[in-house]
DNA sequence: AACCGATAGATGTATATACATATAAATTAA
DNA sequence: TTAATTTATATGTATATACATCTATCGGTT
């Protein structure tokens, strides 16, 4: 499977776009898979799939504190994604410990264990490196990129 | 659930990105995953899922030429799609008609059934139409951002 | 013609997504 | 204080993704 493929036209055999607008949409669909890809690709050494990557950066961002399942997902990326279900996996592996908040029987509250954060530290490495590699852009240009996504998304 | 949220901090309830090139990684997913709502919202009142509505538009790109299985597949935006399982679901829903080739017997070919052809024209209205709707972006800027987006799967 | 490697597609498995529903606890209202 | 409502999470189901493997067929070689 080619994913190094630059031109969008290559990568989806076709140059039938209906104006600019729908191409980017396009464009924007077709970038967002290639970089999952890239970054899969350094994950599936260490058994991590993307998003179970995610939920793991996401614990780091409040460590040593703990974060229930809901805080976990309103950072999620993909909103839709099944947070207790990717906590499960990640259970198993022992990667975090799951347990029954004491001020609230509701919540469930998520630590890293130090498993975790030892496996998040070496992927993170791997990913930025490979992103490093990959992503050849100035910070000006992408600058200017996040602007126009914004924009993509702006609903008067 | 919220889709409209315009700002990238707000949407991951982060600010904290190592730089705009990492921002831009982050910013490029969720709009794609935004964007995916945004059409399946419109697509689920037809029974169709993103991924079949795209199998749809890429066999109505040769009709009334049939495709084989792996001509669709190397169309695909999201490439590890599994083309023969979403034919599996729409042959079901007797949108596409799947046949063995008489040139080549490992082949199956698939053409749209006339059900298939006015579902996909239904739908292809409504998803641009909620596309016009959600994404006001001039021609110009969409531009640019085909620019910046090729940009970003640029490896030298 | 028989064999061998390559190709096309189907199938199996684990995980993720999208959405509906269930369960339990907390909060609010009656 | 009980009942109703809301909230937090878990679970169920259909589909999709990612990847491995299997089967049938084709094309080339001997």
């Amino acid at each position: 499977m080619y994913i190094c493929i630059v031109k969008l036209e290559e990568a989806i055999k076709s140059s039938k776009f209906r104006n600019e607008v729908h191409k980017a949409g396009l464009n924007i669909l077709y970038t967002a898979w290639w970089l999952k890809t890239i970054m899969s690709r350094e994950l599936k050494e260490y058994g991590l799939t993307h998003e179970q990557y995610n939920v793991l950066r996401i614990l780091k961002g409040k460590y040593p504190d703990q974060m229930c399942v809901r805080d976990v997902a309103c950072r999620m990326i993909e909103k839709s994604s099944n947070v207790p279900r990717i906590i499960d996996r990640l259970e198993v592996k022992k990667l975090v410990k799951r347990n029954t908040s004491a001020e609230d029987k509701r919540e469930t509250v998520i630590t890293l264990t130090p498993a975790g954060l030892n496996i998040l530290a070496i992927t993170t490495e791997k990913v930025n490196r490979v992103l490093e590699e990959n992503v050849e852009m100035d910070e000006a240009c992408a600058a200017q990129l996040n602007a126009l996504l914004e924009r993509v998304r702006i609903k008067e």
